[in-house]
DNA sequence: AAGTGGTCTAGACCACGTT
DNA sequence: ACGTGGTCTAGACCACTTC
């Protein structure tokens, strides 16, 4: 092999942007050109550029070439593991209360996502998650029975809502927002802690097929850190 | 062609792993097998299996082969854009004020991290960033004056700091970690608000070359949230 | 209409870790 | 030693978008 590898090629790239050899905005070389120069098959320079269009550093579009993003973001995977292993990983003792479990009409908000009839019924569960039984997590989530039927049927004090639909809703879109806020006085003395505390709020929607499945809101108590490494 | 796409052989490889046709923690046929099955080449499954891999659902190893990954983890991307972008997106007016911009010994901590000799200045600012003249995000910041000595001639009151590294330091890799506190009296005072408020803050630390370059706090107003998409 | 990136193929060699 | 995934090639056709 006799030109460079897609890695070399990423690299070199990279350079160039940060040496603004290419300019913030300009088109750079097509493909074919590059593999030329590279003296290298035209898929190995598809690669590296796509990969690097994939963290945000490019922006390709046929016919019209490949540009260097005017506004670099970056990109930071956040790995969402289930409540259980996550507590589990810091060498804790998971467990779980089921603090509530309702069927009941949801409030408008929710009722609209989930394309209810008025009236109709979704699940509402209050989950407490413990690590070494001290609270870790509240859980206050509402499930689209219509979407999920066979939520009813699941052993929910024995297997958490959060792992039963990972385990048995096909894997499906969602949108996540991070908070912070002060806690009420429910999620106060669920956690056992002051009233106006500043906890980290994470609401969560899961989607299948178009459909909103389920709708939850994650408080954690003061001290938790969500981290990442870019 | 006859055979299937990399995209559709995802979308199956999903699906039997969703219906438990392929086991977690189970070994799944090889890339010669699965490229003989869906009649297409080798390098089709490849690309499949490997953004599978990356999205965290398999996990795969030369002649160990190619396994379901017992705690499937969900991944979300953050896009973290600069400052100045994330207002201006909003359609708001961006402005930034640097409140405090100094020379000195930072603390041990900091020191550790950075590798610096006892006594030694880093750069320590704090930056208020306003969305149409309202108190956005409070930046605490340290800069390893070794690692970017041409920081001390950039203008930081026209270009936030935030930004200017961004676009003259070729970042290799970072921590992130995200958390709710209350406001202390500083941050409060800072942002016009109360005490104690719940706050979002960010705490970043960023790398280039394994050398500790930046550390910063990112201290958001109650209301802030940090969205994404799965 | 033309040129770009997007994808696919059939083959090849290599790196690596398990056996 | 062997079989896996990792990568690369040279070519091809296609989809899309701008010209």
């Amino acid at each position: 092999m006799s030109g460079a590898s897609y890695l070399e090629i990423k690299e070199e790239v990279r350079r160039r942007i940060q040496a603004q050899e290419w300019a913030s905005g300009a088109l750079i070389p097509s493909e074919k050109d590059l593999a030329s120069e590279f003296q290298c098959a035209r898929a190995t320079v598809n690669r590296a550029l796509r990969e690097l269009a994939s963290e945000g550093l490019l922006d390709r579009r046929r016919r019209a070439g490949t540009r260097v993003n005017m506004t670099p973001v970056r990109k930071a995977t956040l790995a969402i593991p289930i409540t259980r292993i996550e507590v589990e990983n810091t060498g804790a003792k998971y467990r779980h209360k089921v603090l509530s479990a309702q069927q009941r009409a949801a409030p408008a908000a929710i009722r609209a996502q989930m394309n209810l009839d008025p009236g109709e019924a979704a699940l509402h569960l209050v989950t407490l998650h413990l690590a070494d039984d001290l609270p870790f997590l509240l859980e206050d989530r509402w499930v689209n029975i219509a979407a999920v039927p066979a939520i009813l049927k699941a052993p929910l004090e024995e297997i958490s809502a959060n792992e039963w639909l990972v385990q048995n809703v096909p894997i499906s879109a969602g949108d996540i927002a991070f908070s912070a806020a002060p806690a009420d006085a429910s999620e106060a003395e669920a956690l056992g802690i002051v009233v106006g505390s500043a906890v980290f709020v994470v609401d969560r929607t899961t989607q299948t097929r178009g459909q909103t499945v389920t709708k939850a809101r994650l408080v954690y108590p003061p001290g938790y850190r969500m981290q990442t490494h870019i």
